[in-house]
DNA sequence: CACTTGACCTGTCCGC
DNA sequence: TGCGGACAGGTCAAGT
């Protein structure tokens, strides 16, 4: 699924919805989706309290009064499904899409002293959870490769620019991608961004003028914001932590619209293509390589 | 080091 | 209706 907006509209619903929880009980499918020994399941995760839900990049991060965190990314098709105890007024979204869980794409279920539960569905598997020492956090891997938030206040458009510098001899939807550039960006605001900057996406970074960046970086950062405040893109598995949709597709002027018109140009057809192996949509008269 | 490709999985859609 | 292939919001480990 899930691409810097959709995490961070997951992170503000646990937000509201987990925080003072107690977990009772944590039961995982295979080793691959939650692979922690038991003695730590029972020491650090059982009986713990969430003190916080906090998202870097992609991956979110669930603080224990234990010390330790779950660190969970979503990646494809990762879902976070908080269901409340009716019995207790926790309220299951009565415009949830899911209508029963667990279910067969259900992967960890927690169940919380009061009732509720936390499902973490994710149908292609791609997806992963670990629990570990908060402390220990940012030291792994990712987060040590990983370069800064886009949407942070002190983040410059020419500090983006600088980062873009390391991948000089590649094309910008590639360098857009790469998460050790600059964090979050996905398939979906990387086409929307490179339409809103009038930048072809096989354009070589080293070919990209200061002024094209700073357009780029503006154009990224309103694309993302707009995103948030929409609640993500529900393209197709997406939903949040109550269940629900996103509304930033009715707002897309090119992702997955190949056939449709540019909203610049009514009379040209957005096309499709595939640039760093991933499907690619554009105005062929906007974006001209 | 920089860059590209295939692998990881399941489900859906499209053409024959 | 069935079947094969391409494709789907993301990273990784390999390869050149």
């Amino acid at each position: 699924m899930p691409e810097l907006p959709e995490v961070e509209t997951v992170r503000r619903g646990l937000e509201k919805l987990i925080i003072g929880q107690v977990i009772k009980e944590a039961k995982h499918d295979t080793e691959k989706s939650f692979p922690n020994a038991p003695a730590d399941v029972k020491e650090f995760l059982i009986g713990a309290t969430v003190l916080d839900v906090r998202r870097r990049a992609k991956v979110l991060l669930i603080d224990l009064s234990s010390e330790y965190s779950l660190v969970i990314h979503l990646k494809m098709t990762g879902q976070l499904v908080f269901v409340g105890d009716e019995r207790f007024g926790a309220g299951h979204p009565s415009d949830s899409l899911i209508n029963e869980l667990p279910d067969k794409s259900t992967r960890v279920t927690f169940e919380f002293e009061d009732g509720s539960y936390l499902f973490f569905n994710d149908q292609r598997k791609f997806g992963w959870m670990r629990l570990m020492p908060t402390i220990e956090v940012p030291n792994i891997n990712f987060m040590q490769k990983v370069g800064p938030e886009p949407l942070e206040a002190d983040f410059t458009w020419q500090q983006f620019a600088e980062r873009f510098m390391r991948r000089a001899r590649t094309s910008i939807k590639a360098a857009l991608l790469d998460q050790t550039v600059v964090a979050g960006v996905g398939n979906i605001y990387a086409d929307e961004s490179l339409w809103g900057a009038k930048l072809h996406p096989k354009r070589l970074v080293g070919s990209i003028t200061k002024a094209e960046f700073k357009k780029l970086y503006i154009e990224l950062r309103t694309v993302m914001n707009l995103a948030i405040e929409k609640g993500g893109s529900s393209n197709q598995t997406y939903i949040n932590a109550e269940g629900k949709k996103g509304s930033y597709m009715d707002f897309a002027r090119v992702f997955r619209r190949e056939g449709l018109m540019c909203p610049r140009h009514p009379d040209v057809e957005i096309i499709k293509l595939k640039v760093a192996g991933r499907g690619t949509h554009i105005c062929p008269l906007c974006q001209v390589e």
